[in-house]
DNA sequence: GAGTTTGAAACT
DNA sequence: CAGTTTCAAACTC
């Protein structure tokens, strides 16, 4: 296993199956470059994907502690899922062989997923890198997880290959199960001890899936060195991929399937990858079907939710690992999981998580649409494309954004990360061009995303990516997603400074030293935070008070992060490294303890993790700013209990409604209110805030705007500062299409986190979207100022971005279908529908229309995937979609659950939609207008989610394309 | 970095 | 449900 072996009988094995040629990944130059270019490597950080575990409900981010090991023990599980693997991979198990040759050399393989993982990582890898395995425990559950998704997955994958086969084709790459799970397991290992230990867990699930071929252990480091990107490929390579990392897969994919070499890098795997995938339907290899599952799942969750979500959970978790961001992440995935029994279908939020990948690495993205740009082009890949960076080939790409991933983090952390993002902004020029660029800065802060901010970012930048690679992404790791992908974008970004089309550049990035220490940094830190966590990170985020990378990192002293006074803890993250906190118990060593008071809290309060901000559709502040009108509520999105300020007057973040960027709702028990997102009805919004508000929606639109072209790329971190501020601005959402996509930012965040599975959608949504940023300059425009609303939370902007980047991509339409959303429109539905929705939606958008990105949260994520994040759009278009509800269902929703769906969601959302803000907006303010408009969306929205699958999507986005515009008029 | 303020969470 | 205490973040210096 653990060898490599000869990557000669991998590939043969690889061959057989996949029948893609397995050239020895060390034989081909290709995968040489990929190994060396690859930034993608860092990407690992791509685990973060493992956030969308997380997605599915917030609880499960606890339980899923593990997850962060899990995820990468999961990578290795996919890898496990020798049976793609192996053969899927065969040409990557070339490469994989190769790498694992390599790593033999070195003693560490380098499965695809590695190469996928990190460029980088191959690099070091390759010399040894590594990978340290890092044996740590194993995770099985997650593993299990991962592997059952990636076997489901890979069931399906060659279904959903569709749209993202390229993934999957690539992943499935990934040659020999158990080497390659060894060898994926090094790779992400080697980065990190705790990777080693991770990888073994990943092994270990592997080998629960394959125990023999994983023996658990792999053996050495190799194995876990292989861990990430080998060992996934075996599982259903894509299982792998998205495991790894949404970007890690996707670029470990990309070089499996590279043989070529491209070292390309990242991009070249994502090429590779989607190659594959074009050439290589493989559904087999279920591990790339994490990542094509990504895109396939969204296009098949409509299909079978379960499944893409699975999948992504398995990626996401194996991302995670791989990142050190695994570490907060996403227990909720684990509990997901568990919740949702490994098969995937409970958890198609795992879809979601897919998504992760994706948002893996925005930057990986980037890189990869250069190359995919060039290959990915040809590939059918188109998921691929979509995934990796729908940047490459945004228009084939049906995004899968799955981005949801943020979901699985709370609100809190979403808006958090919000915030702490916003810098970054990418543009992804996902149409063909695969220009992605980055902007931000922050991007490899949010990259590092802690919990909640992290997420926020991450969830931002995972969307954003997320919904630019694939449409999975992991919730898990809210964090560590976005913030990989993100990171990597961000490195991309820092180091080749170019911003935009920089994508391409990939490569350099990763070649750069400077870029490579980026990339690796950051995605170390945000993968690794927790192990890891460079100390600049650590630094850097310590300085911001969180976040640089937007993730937060708690202080605790006497609650040993076991309470609700632990942002980590309240976020369903584990503690970082980076975290201060002392006598911490929010890891993922003691995640039984993480569970058991997770549960007590639940028990006493059920709604204790879901998201505090619920989307109102109408909030009554927002409608103050409301430009456009009054119907938004600018933020449609309140807190669930309100604050109780007396002395802040709520401008300042000790209120909880400030600090989510969202309006004080009748719900509200302050004092003197004068919170700028919208004071309390009785209070009236001064006019001044009112400016002020639509000051800064219109900064934030404008930002945003920036933000979504960046976005598209990524993560985009820009807006997200002022966006912090902005957020606000999202809340007022300037149209109604703007509130409605506010109302998924805000619901996204809300949802995500809470309930789910919005956020978890939008983000993916986000980030599929981006591709087409680039066409969607102009979009950008038009859009900006809707993507402003969405922008303007933290969280929001996270998602936002994504959601930008789809707005801002016309392109998004929603494929899919409004109809399809529409039928699960009703608005608790929605929650639960969008959660599985939201995965799938990502998927579907093509959104040609500037329009659709309205919904968009997504839209980045649409724009990449174009049609993934669609289902955005489709809100978008209907653009009250999202609105939905309100947050109730939101946050319902928000367990991100979305995907998973109902489940997770409609215990939240029933809860959550208590809000006494949605009633009282609801009844009061925007309230006749926010609700109202709120419903509307909603039911707009839901249609977007519903988009299960992705087929039915793209069916629906191709039927209805024209159609939505109707719709949305009608609806309207 | 230490200390203060603040408001949520937890407890009674 | 209300009041109090505890806690950690946010803020200030």
């Amino acid at each position: 296993m653990d060898s490599p072996e000869p990557s000669s009988k991998i590939t043969a094995t690889i061959n057989n199956t996949l029948s893609s040629d397995p050239v020895p990944a060390q034989d081909s130059p290709v995968f040489n470059y990929i190994s060396n270019l690859s930034p993608i490597q860092p990407v690992k950080g791509a685990p973060i994907v493992q956030d969308f575990s997380g997605l599915n409900s917030p609880p499960l981010l606890l339980t899923s502690p593990r997850i962060n090991t899990h995820s990468r023990s999961s990578l290795l599980k996919r890898s496990q899922f020798p049976k793609l693997s192996t053969e899927v991979f065969s040409g990557r198990n070339e490469d994989y062989n190769n790498a694992i040759t390599d790593s033999d050399g070195t003693g560490v393989f380098f499965s695809p997923l590695r190469s996928g993982l990190s460029p980088f990582v191959q690099k070091v890898s390759d010399n040894n890198i590594s990978v340290h395995v890092q044996s740590g425990t194993p995770i099985r559950s997650v593993d299990e997880f991962l592997v059952d998704v990636s076997n489901s997955e890979s069931g399906n994958p060659s279904n959903s290959n569709n749209t993202s086969p390229k993934v999957a084709d690539s992943i499935p790459q990934s040659p020999n199960s158990a080497e390659d799970s060894k060898l994926s397991v090094i790779n992400i290992a080697s980065k990190d001890e705790r990777k080693d230990e991770i990888p073994e867990d990943a092994a270990r699930v592997v080998v629960e899936q394959a125990e023999e071929d994983n023996k658990g252990k792999f053996p050495s480091n190799q194995k876990y060195t292989g861990v990430y990107s080998t060992s996934d490929p075996d599982l259903p390579s894509p299982g792998f991929c998205t495991k790894i990392v949404p970007g890690l897969a996707a670029h470990s994919s990309l070089h499996y399937h590279y043989g070529d070499q491209q070292m390309a890098q990242l991009s070249t795997a994502g090429h590779t990858m989607l190659d594959e995938a074009s050439n290589i339907p493989i559904k087999s290899l279920g591990t790339a079907h994490d990542c094509r599952d990504d895109s396939v799942k969204i296009s098949t969750m409509s299909i079978a939710p379960d499944e893409g979500i699975v999948q992504h959970d398995s990626q996401t978790k194996a991302s995670q690992h791989q990142s050190g961001i695994s570490r907060r992440c996403l227990q909720f995935e684990d509990a997901q999981q568990k919740m949702a029994p490994a098969s995937s279908s409970s958890q198609n939020a795992s879809g979601i998580v897919s998504c992760s990948i994706q948002p893996v690495s925005p930057a990986v993205i980037e890189v990869v649409e250069p190359v995919s740009s060039n290959r990915s082009s040809t590939a059918s890949n188109k998921q691929l494309t979509q995934l990796v960076s729908s940047s490459v080939n945004s228009e084939s790409l049906n995004v899968k954004v799955s981005k949801p991933s943020g979901i699985g983090l709370h609100l809190n952390s979403i808006v958090n990360g919000m915030e702490a993002g916003s810098g970054v902004t990418v543009s992804v020029k996902s149409t063909q061009r695969g220009n992605l660029s980055i902007r931000g800065k922050k991007l490899a802060s949010m990259m590092s995303c802690h919990p909640s901010k992290n997420l926020k970012n991450c969830l931002i930048s995972s969307n954003v990516v997320g919904s630019n690679l694939t449409s999975g992404d992991n919730d898990g790791k809210h964090e560590s997603y976005g913030s990989d992908a993100e990171s990597v974008a961000a490195s991309l970004s820092l180091n080749n400074a170019k911003p935009l089309n920089d994508t391409v550049l990939l490569k350099p990035t990763e070649h750069t030293p400077s870029n490579k220490r980026k990339f690796n940094s950051e995605h170390i830190d945000s993968n690794m935070d927790y192990n890891q966590s460079s100390p600049q990170k650590k630094r850097q985020k310590t300085s911001d008070g969180n976040d640089g990378d937007g993730c937060k990192r708690c202080n605790c002293k006497k609650t040993k992060c076991l309470k609700l006074y632990c942002d980590c803890f309240a976020a369903g993250v584990y503690c970082v490294d980076s975290c201060t906190c002392q006598g911490c118990f929010n890891r993922p060593e003691y995640e039984d303890t993480v569970l058991d008071v997770r549960q007590q809290i639940q028990s006493r309060n059920p709604l204790a993790f879901a998201p505090k901000i619920v989307q109102h559709s109408t909030s009554s502040p927002a409608n103050i700013l409301g430009e456009g009108g009054a119907s938004f509520t600018p933020s449609s999105a309140r807190h669930k209990r309100g604050c109780n300020c007396k002395k802040s007057m709520c401008l300042k973040k000790y209120c909880e409604c400030y600090q989510a960027n969202v309006g004080c709702s009748s719900g509200c028990r302050c004092e003197g209110c004068k919170n700028v997102f919208g004071p309390k009805e009785e209070y009236g919004i001064d006019l001044v805030n009112k400016h002020c508000i639509t000051e800064r929606l219109e900064r934030s639109v404008e930002e945003e705007v920036e933000m979504v072209t960046a976005t598209s790329g990524l993560l985009q971190s820009g807006p997200i500062n002022q966006c912090n501020s902005t957020p606000l601005t999202p809340s007022f959402r300037r149209s109604n299409s703007v509130d409605a996509s506010k109302s998924w930012f805000t619901s996204g965040r809300y949802l995500s986190s809470p309930d789910s599975g919005q956020a978890n959608t939008a983000p993916y949504g986000l980030s599929p979207g981006s591709p087409r940023n680039s066409n969607n300059h102009d979009i950008h425009q038009e859009t900006t100022g809707d993507m402003l609303d969405l922008v303007t939370f933290d969280h929001e902007l996270n998602y936002g971005n994504a959601k930008l980047a789809n707005e801002i991509s016309p392109g998004f339409h929603v494929t899919g279908n409004m109809d399809d959303i529409l039928a699960p429109p009703k608005s608790q539905d929605w929650a639960s529908n969008s959660g599985g929705q939201l995965i799938p939606q990502t998927v579907h958008f093509q959104s040609t229309d500037p329009l659709s990105w309205h919904n968009s949260p997504m839209t980045h994520m649409t724009q990449f995937d174009g049609s993934g994040m669609n289902t955005l759009e489709l809100l978008d278009s209907d653009k009250k979609p999202y609105v939905m509800e309100d947050d109730t269902p939101a946050i319902l929703k928000d367990s991100s659950i979305p995907q998973i769906g109902v489940k997770v969601n409609s215990p939240n959302k029933k809860r959550v939609s208590p809000p006494y803000r949605h009633l009282n907006e609801i009844g009061s303010s925007s309230s006749g207008g926010g609700l109202k408009t709120g419903r509307k969306f909603i039911l707009r929205a839901v249609p977007s989610f519903p988009p299960l699958s992705p087929c039915i999507q793209s069916k629906y986005v191709a039927a209805h394309s024209t159609n939505n515009s109707e719709k949305d008029s009608s609806s309207k």
